[in-house]
RNA sequence: GUGGCUAUAGCUCAGUUGGUUAGAGCAUCGGCUUGUGGUGCCGAGGGUCGCGGGUUCGAAUCCCGUUAGCCACCCCA
């Protein structure tokens, strides 16, 4: 019988696992310098947490089964409400604040395909605690950080920046009541990948006649790419009382975000777009997604602000603004660009090994250096030291040790640096004093 | 859930109108005297040609079915 790994799971050789490795490494550290913590949370989680956030429609693409203690559980498809019950349970001894982030993986039951596996990793970072756009600032700020680092830039990705308040806004001042502004909500975020009829049709039903020129308005938003248009367009919408200055309001936070993204110097990033709504009904604000500049493939990440979810999972009130991003896209585009090399580490030392005695002597050597923490290597077998050296090259190694019958007998081991091709004989009893030397200047011709 | 494409060695692929025992490169392993470098030379292992049926004297090749993978649509927290 042969066995496959399941469809949309990975198996990760060492040059996959480094190179996943490497990403990780990447991602933490961004989050380390904007001063985010880590945290981490179960994999396997009550089926009823995803469906009180998402609703039940979201059991078919879930990984769900009832465990041998009549549960209903489910693997994680994401991480968000699993935080939100995390931060909600403690919220009131938190301090804020609370800045958060998670490598982790997710499971989704759908059909795997390009930038999509039902098994993938997700580096999700989250700010609790301050409703203020500063906080959206410094997560769209981190977000294309986590981007440039591995060597892309504004000509690689762009991060679309939205609003849904606004658009709740916009839909007020055509008279839509909250179900309404719900229902074309969701229309509006799919319109880019609608025929404008089947648009109009969808709009119908809401607005009646009035669709056509309602899509032509939408339209002519969702065209706006600068903040002077914006502002022009929203103070120009038939806005009365309380919501005209809420209006005036949200383009002042809009100011304040736009000032913050550019001091971070993120502002070559940055795209008003207002064809980003994200479907989903939690969000609340500012909504954003970092997509390939080109076009082509998928988003590489999205996030937001969702100030209600929190309480909505039984926490108290906690404004809320984050953003996940995936491994998968992430890797595709980096391999386009060739931003990707090969990662596996190689060791420092690695012995050539003459003999039985030399052997002893060798294994001896190794098992200091390596308390030592080097990474140090030997032939498992005896080989001949052509062989030996080949092998030793091969695999890379910085430093052969040459334990022959001549450096036995006068008690020394002879260090090759493969850089400088230089040798030099080490007595074995003096190995940890030199060692750190050799290490970080490595062996130099001599000069007279 | 719908559609398209593909399937030959670990990987990338050849394989003629159907014709002996299915090949190459890379990779792996071994050897080229137990004292010196990645690309050199010699050699070896590795394939039920995805699987099942059919046509034929004869099938990797033609036909039918099936499975898997990839890609696109749907969806996408």
């Amino acid at each position: 019988m042969q066995f496959q790994s399941l469809p949309g799971f990975r198996e990760f050789y060492p040059d996959a696992c480094a190179r996943r490795n490497h990403i990780f490494g990447q991602w933490k550290q961004v989050a380390r310098a904007f001063n985010f913590q880590e945290y981490d949370a179960p994999v396997l989680e009550p089926l009823e947490l995803y469906i009180e956030k998402s609703g039940e429609e979201i059991v078919g693409q879930l990984f769900n089964f009832e465990d041998r203690g009549g549960r209903t559980v489910a693997l994680r498809p994401e991480m968000t409400p699993s935080l939100a019950r995390l931060i909600g349970a403690k919220a009131n001894s938190l301090k804020r604040p609370i800045k958060w982030f998670n490598i982790g993986e997710h499971y989704r039951y759908e059909k795997p395909q390009k930038g999509r596996l039902r098994a993938f990793y997700q580096f999700n970072v989250d700010i609790f605690g301050e409703s203020g756009p500063a906080a959206d600032a410094e997560l769209i700020a981190l977000l294309v950080q986590a981007l440039r680092t591995f060597g892309l830039d504004s000509k690689d990705f762009k991060v679309r920046l939205s609003d849904r308040d606004l658009w709740l806004l916009m839909l007020a001042a055509e008279g839509l009541d909250e179900a309404g502004s719900a229902t074309v909500l969701g229309i509006i975020d799919k319109l880019e990948r609608t025929e404008r009829p089947k648009a109009i049709e969808q709009l119908y039903k809401v607005l009646g006649d009035g669709a056509e020129g309602f899509l032509g308005r939408v339209e002519q938003a969702i065209a706006i790419r600068d903040f002077d248009t914006l502002s022009e367009f929203i103070l120009s919408l038939p806005l009365e009382g309380d919501l005209a200055t809420q209006a005036k309001q949200r383009l002042k936070d809009w100011h304040a975000l736009l000032g913050g993204i550019k001091s971070a110097g993120a502002a070559d990033f940055i795209q008003i777009d207002l064809g980003i709504v994200r479907g989903l009904a939690y969000y609340t604000g500012f909504v954003f997604e970092a997509f390939e500049a080109s076009g082509e493939g998928r988003a590489l990440a999205g996030g937001g602000r969702y100030d209600a979810l929190v309480n909505k999972l039984g926490g108290p009130e906690m404004p809320a603004v984050g953003f996940a991003m995936g491994d998968v896209t992430l890797v595709d585009l980096l391999e386009s660009k060739k931003l990707l090399s090969t990662y596996v580490e190689s060791p420092d030392f690695i012995a050539i090994i003459g003999g039985a005695e030399a052997r002893d002597a060798a294994m001896s050597d190794a098992a200091l250096l390596r308390s030592m923490g080097y990474r140090v290597d030997y032939p498992l077998k005896d080989q001949g030291f052509g062989k030996q050296f080949k092998d030793a090259n091969q695999k890379g190694a910085r430093f052969a040790l040459i334990y022959g019958s001549e450096e036995i007998e006068k008690g020394v081991v002879k260090v090759r640096d493969f850089a400088s091709g230089v040798e030099q004989e080490f007595l074995r009893n003096q190995l940890v004093e030199l060692t750190p030397e050799l290490v970080s200047n490595g062996l130099q011709e001599c000069r007279p």
